[in-house]
DNA sequence: TTTAATAAGTGTAAAAAATACACTATCTTT
DNA sequence: AAAGATAGTGTATTTTTTACACTTATTAAA
């Protein structure tokens, strides 16, 4: 009864060697004259499919990226989300009944970006990631809301599991750190941080070294993974 | 063009005088025969209706609560909610569409019972407090699921804000601390209760104690309130 | 009016967690 | 062999958390 669409929108972080964190959005097209905007990878959910499983193949379809692990954090559900007037060219393009209230459910990930390449396809006429204070504060719908939202829900999740995956599979205790720092957006202690680490069983010591680098070359670690899907 | 519905459902979570975490549930006929079954009040939302705006007037349209400070906390989005069998009789008395998809978001508030005196309307024939250990398993769809998860959500949330608020506008600190135990079912330790309420500058002594008990008056405290509402 | 019963109210010591802080070691390059 | 660069390490201090037991003020009963 309620003509009411339900979208999924993904946001995705990235970090890679340049050491920025950067979100993963889609340019597309809005209108005949090739005018294009920024949104977060998003589409209407499938009419019998799991949110999660609509999520990932949303995600897959415009930007190629596949076998990541999605967290819903938030629902957007203003009536007016999408009724901005910046967004009804597209909405006309693509949307069957673009005057159709959605709503969207937020899902997050953090990746390691070199593990994810994205190749635009569907209506996405590109999909790159973007360094976090070079995106634009005119993203498509509320995206913008949505990206920072989800930042903030990140920071409070934050552990060495995930962390650990943003690394190689072996990782220095420096480059550990300063995955944190740069995520947390602040300065940590050397000591007290590797103290900390000492007490997680999961990180362990390999006996490789680094080699190659021009000083003390460190120590290499490993985190023993066991990993668990949930779904709501 | 997806054909989803979407509804809200409320998790509303009582306290009295008797010392027991209630959960506020509605009884809805399910056939003409009038077999009933319990649910969480909720519905599909309104079609311009802004989410949270909709939770409270379903809320008070089945159970004439109003006036409370729900806050989203989760969406159930399973394509298999609402297909169990004993879910399709309502279904179809009450929903001009009973095979559709409906996904819903989960909204929560705790209250303190006394303000809150339920009286059933529109499809709820009975709306009542229910003690979390005697709530039925076998609650309408997923309900059982989203109450737990409530539960969770709220434990994790609760600070002396929401706490005062389900006592009398003076209270003592047995009393505060009292209801702590029974929402984190866990006993704490008076001295280092105090400790941390004192700590607390929006926690105030009166200078009025409690009169006709039987034992040493405790002195009346007060919470200094500054409320805001946010949405998204 | 004394006594018993009941919950209120109070402080301190110990343990654990968080923080602040600076030098030596090992490798490469010149 | 010296210089440059990052790795790696320990301790003292502060803060937070925890554990724990007796005295006090009131009412009810004897």
């Amino acid at each position: 009864m309620t003509p009411i669409n339900l979208s999924l929108d993904c946001v995705i972080l990235g970090f890679d060697e340049d050491q920025k964190l950067k979100v993963l959005l889609i340019k597309k097209f809005i209108n005949e004259k090739n005018d294009f905007q920024f949104a977060l990878p998003g589409d209407l959910v499938g009419l019998n499919e799991d949110l999660l499983v609509g999520a990932e193949r949303i995600l897959k379809s415009l930007t190629s990226l596949d076998n990541l692990f999605l967290k819903q954090f938030s629902v957007f559900g203003s009536p007016d989300r999408t009724r901005q007037k910046k967004d009804q060219s597209w909405l006309k393009m693509y949307r069957k009944k673009p005057k159709e209230r959605v709503v969207t459910v937020g899902y997050i990930a953090l990746v390691k970006m070199e593990d994810y390449v994205p190749h635009a396809s569907s209506f996405a006429i590109d999909a790159e990631w973007v360094e976090l204070d070079k995106v634009s504060s005119e993203l498509a719908f509320d995206h913008n809301l949505i990206l920072d939202n989800g930042i903030v829900y990140l920071r409070n999740q934050l552990d060495h599991q995930i962390v650990t995956n943003l690394l190689p599979s072996k990782f220095t205790l420096s480059q550990l750190q300063n995955l944190y720092e740069i995520l947390l957006n602040q300065k940590l202690d050397k000591r007290n941080f590797r103290k900390n680490v000492s007490k997680d069983s999961l990180i362990i010591k390999t006996d490789e070294k680094q080699s190659g680098v021009a000083h003390k070359p460190a120590h290499l670690y490993t985190y023993k993974k066991i990993r668990k899907k949930t779904r709501t």
